[in-house]
Formats: structure tokens, C-alpha cells, sequence
DNA sequence: CCCCCCATGTAACATGTTACATGATTGA
DNA sequence: TCAATCATGTAACATGTTACATGGGGGG
């Protein structure tokens, strides 16, 4: 039973957070709540039920915190055994399934990958989002080809910043790969 | 007790497809598996019973259809109610808390416009999506420039995408302006 | 013959939202 | 003093996923 019980996808973001730096419950709401990168809830009854769990698949440590409110701050520090579940997340490449359903949670990962500190790696993650981003794109392409003459006004312009999004993340997939490399000529 | 309840978004996404043509449940399944619009559910559990809570509502009404199946197939088309709901829903503007959270239900509204017939909401319905993009754009730039310099790398391409993506959409915003009026100098 | 498509539906489960509770401290 | 902030948590509810059930008809 000492498996790792699977971890929701709330749960990795908020573990990347505490991989990056030991943080309490209240502060990891915070950094939902402001920053653009959380597309995640903020809500305490999403976040705290996740906390537990994390905590209780031994992903995370607690440990009290003196602060001088009524209940004590419980500071979250990540586990090795939390680090393992983390970085076995990160490494699983996205498919076009993937990019297409969920492309915040790929993007997420994205910017976790400052943990793994493994440049040939994150190379392979860009070229795994540009393949599935391609892939999209072909498969919009064709359906948009394929539509009758008559299809909505709105529907059509719809479809267009479909296609106009994905070739904007295209280019951007190319362009960070291209400074990735650039940064870091040392191998 | 005649009051509307509240639909759903799915319901609303379902309600749209249903006005532009009537159709049955499992043609709406397959819509939402097929196209490229339908980042919404598809799946059984979640489509059934919404289709039955628009019944339930008086959005939608029923008619046995002969299919040579076992199950007889029920087409639904939209009631005058229905229509009433509907028109609500994509009368009322996104702001930029919309846009931001959720875009996807942003542009379904927009796809379904054809259905208003009203040129002049669709500018000033492209006018909120523009407005409330700037606003948001503004804040991510805000966000990233209070960045302090040691900000993972991975996390500041994250954001750069996020902020790429946010200028096509303003840019596919002016357009789509542009050739609705190009389209229809009818007034 | 077996499997897939049609066509609807249910049950168990996971997840998230909203609103509330607690209670000390800080600022207007 | 009154509200807001810190800090955690629970309860009721809505919604969605996965997997299954049913059962006839058509294709290899």
C-alpha cells in the first residue's frame, strides 16, 4: 500500500508550487488568485481537500508556523517521495489529445520543467507540443475545408481564431526552443 | 414556479446547436465529438441528463423519431421559451473576467450569433471581447514586468505565450469587426 | 458469429463552487 | 467599533467522467 494513490491535476500544480518553495495553504491560494498562470480554483474547498490528500500520500510535509492568527499556519514542504510523483508528471510528453483538451495543463507543466534543470529534455517537450499543435492544426484545416457553403457567419470567424491561435502557438513553441538553445550552448 | 431555471453552459451549448436545427441526442454527441467547437463533454452522463433538464424547463420539446433501433430516437427542437433563454444568454456581454476565464464559452456565444440577426450586436459584442482583452492583456503585462529577475525561465515562456495569444486575439477581434461590416454595409 | 453502430440511460465516483464557520489581529 | 485580513476547514450542491446496461440491425 505504498504506492502513490494518483494525484489530480490541482494537486501537481500546487505541488510544483511547493517544489519551487515551501509554502502554506493560504499563500498558494494567493498565487492562484493573482497570477495569470493559475487557471486553478483558489477556492478553499477545492484547495485544502487537495492539500490533505497530498499530504496524506506523503507528497507533501507539514509544519506549523508560528504566525499570530488564531490557527496555526501549516508551512508545506515537498517529500522525496512527492518529488518522484512530480517529476515521473513532468516527463510524460504531451499528445495532440493532450494539447488540444487541456493545452493550460500542458503549458503548466511547462513551467515547472525549471526543476528538472534538464535542457535536452525540455527541448523534446517543445517538440512534442509543436507535433500535437501540427497535428490540430491539420485536423481544423480539414474540417474547416470540409464545411458546407452555408455555415454561419459567427461559427466560420470562430473557427478562424481557432486556427490563428494554434499557428500563434506554433510559433511561439519554435521560438522558445530557439532560446532555450541559445541560453544554454553548454552541454 | 413557471420561473426559467438555470441552465446549464453545457445546456446552453446544447440549446444553440438545438435552434440551429433539431436534432436528437446522440447527433449532438457526435457534433461535440467531431468538431473542433465542442470543448464540451460528449459524453453520456453529462449530456442526457442536461438534455432532460432542458425538457424539464420547457427549453426543448420531444418528438419520437422511427429510427430502425431498438431505442426510438427523440428529436428535440426548441421552444418559444427555449428561444427566450437562449436570446438571454447571448444578449448579456462578456467582461473581461469572462474572457479570461473562460474564452471557450466567450467564442460558443459568438459562434451562435448568426441566430440574433443583429449586425449591431455582433460589433458591440466583438467590441466587449476587444475591451476586456486589453484589460487583460494590461494585467499580464503589469504581472510580468513585477517579475523579479530570477522568475524560472520555463514560467516567463509561459506567460510571453499567454501574452502572444492574447494579441491574436485582438487582432482576430478588429478583423472579424472589420469584415462583418465590409459584409453587411445594409443598414 | 461477433463486433460495431445506433440510441438512450444509470450508477459510482471525482472534482469543483458557494457559502458558511471560527477567531485573533490590524487599520480606519 | 467595524470591517478586512490571516488561516483553515466543512457542508450542500452542481457538474462531469468512466464504465456499464439494454437491444436491434448491418457488415466482414
Amino acid at each position: 500500500m505504498t504506492e502513490t494513490q494518483q494525484i489530480s491535476q490541482l494537486g501537481y500544480a500546487l505541488l510544483g508550487l511547493i517544489a519551487m518553495k515551501p509554502s502554506t495553504g493560504y499563500e498558494l491560494r494567493k498565487i492562484f488568485e493573482s497570477s495569470p498562470m493559475g487557471r486553478y480554483s483558489s477556492s478553499p474547498g477545492a484547495i485544502y481537500p487537495a492539500l490533505k490528500k497530498l499530504q496524506q500520500t506523503r507528497a507533501v510535509a507539514t509544519k506549523e508556523i508560528q504566525g499570530k492568527t488564531a490557527r496555526a499556519a501549516q508551512e508545506l514542504s515537498i517529500t522525496s517521495l512527492g518529488k518522484k510523483s512530480l517529476t515521473a508528471w513532468m516527463r510524460t510528453l504531451p499528445d495532440s489529445e493532450d494539447i488540444g483538451r487541456d493545452f493550460d495543463t500542458v503549458l503548466l507543466k511547462f513551467s515547472y520543467l525549471d526543476l528538472l534543470q534538464d535542457a535536452r529534455f525540455s527541448n523534446l517537450y517543445l517538440d512534442a507540443i509543436e507535433e500535437g499543435l501540427r497535428d490540430n492544426l491539420k485536423t481544423v484545416q480539414d474540417f474547416v475545408n470540409a464545411l458546407p457553403k452555408q455555415m454561419p457567419v459567427h461559427g466560420r470567424m470562430s473557427l478562424d481564431l481557432g486556427l490563428a491561435t494554434i499557428r500563434t502557438q506554433i510559433r511561439w513553441a519554435r521560438q522558445a526552443r530557439a532560446q532555450l538553445n541559445s541560453e544554454k550552448p553548454n552541454a
